[in-house]
DNA sequence: TATTAATTGTTAATATATTAACTAATACAA
DNA sequence: TTGTATTAGTTAATATATTAACAATTAATA
């Protein structure tokens, strides 16, 4: 009896979580005409001044597919710019522009509002024993 | 300093563990010739006979217009059919044919097997404390 | 009862996910 | 060096998500 009640299984509760925080976020995103998306390769390339492409799905968990089309909108929103690397002609680097930057400081204080909220119920020990059974999953293939 | 690290953030951990349990259920699905969505339609209705479209989604996580056309595709497989409530017309049930109560058999022990392999490696209070942030999360709103 | 409000599904427009196939550039081996 | 395999991105086809607007039906109320 692996699964008893679907409701209760591991996909569904982790789905459920998602659908419950996300929407609080998006909320936000919206405001400044952001998909959630678009948001998630701007607060990558917070963090980081050139990335490629591949490393950018990586972070983001966007698929190579649908980054091809994300990107293209956030260029033409003058958010962030395409630039082809040198050494290695394949790989292509994004970069956020100067009025891609200046987004963060409007937008995360919003964000880590909520997050704070969100986060706020929960012990530390609590969150951190969450946040180590979601790391554990996420590693299952890699370990050992 | 409500989020660190991007990468360590609830949502970006949440959407990880999914990347990377779900396509092993999604290479199952696919034998079948079903996908993810599908797949949950048909989970649901071998727990309930009959189900309105808005429980439907309610219990599949899937969103009403994105359940029409899935519910579309289900049906043209013959797996599961329409039928309109008489005592309220504006509400639909959805229910299995027996080509897809049929399915049940086969497709859940090759579904519990990956779910097994997945839940193996945790202590059972790990499992327990996991289910249990993620349900608190879920229920954010809903409590008091 | 006539009006209005709420509920249940649906359609439409756009964005993203999934899978497979494909191009261009690079690395590698015979 | 030529042929082959690999890597980084892209395109294409289909399915699903998101948001808003809409139709049909029922409930509520004046």
């Amino acid at each position: 009896m692996a699964i008893q009640d679907f409701s209760q299984s591991l996909p569904m509760m982790l789905y459920r979580a998602l659908d419950e925080i996300m929407p609080k976020f998006r909320c936000i995103f919206n405001e400044f005409a952001l998909t959630e998306q678009q948001w998630r390769i701007l607060r990558v390339l917070w963090e980081h001044d050139k990335i490629t492409l591949g490393r950018l799905s990586d972070l983001t968990l966007i698929p190579s597919p649908s980054l091809v089309g994300v990107v293209d909108r956030l260029i033409k929103a003058k958010l962030i710019r395409r630039e082809r690397s040198d050494a290695d002609r394949r790989m292509i680097f994004v970069v956020a522009t100067e009025e891609g930057r200046n987004l963060e400081a409007k937008v995360m204080p919003r964000v880590n509002e909520i997050y704070k909220e969100i986060k706020e119920p929960f012990s530390m020990q609590q969150w951190g024993q969450l946040i180590d059974g979601l790391d554990q999953i996420s590693h299952l293939n890699k370990k050992r």
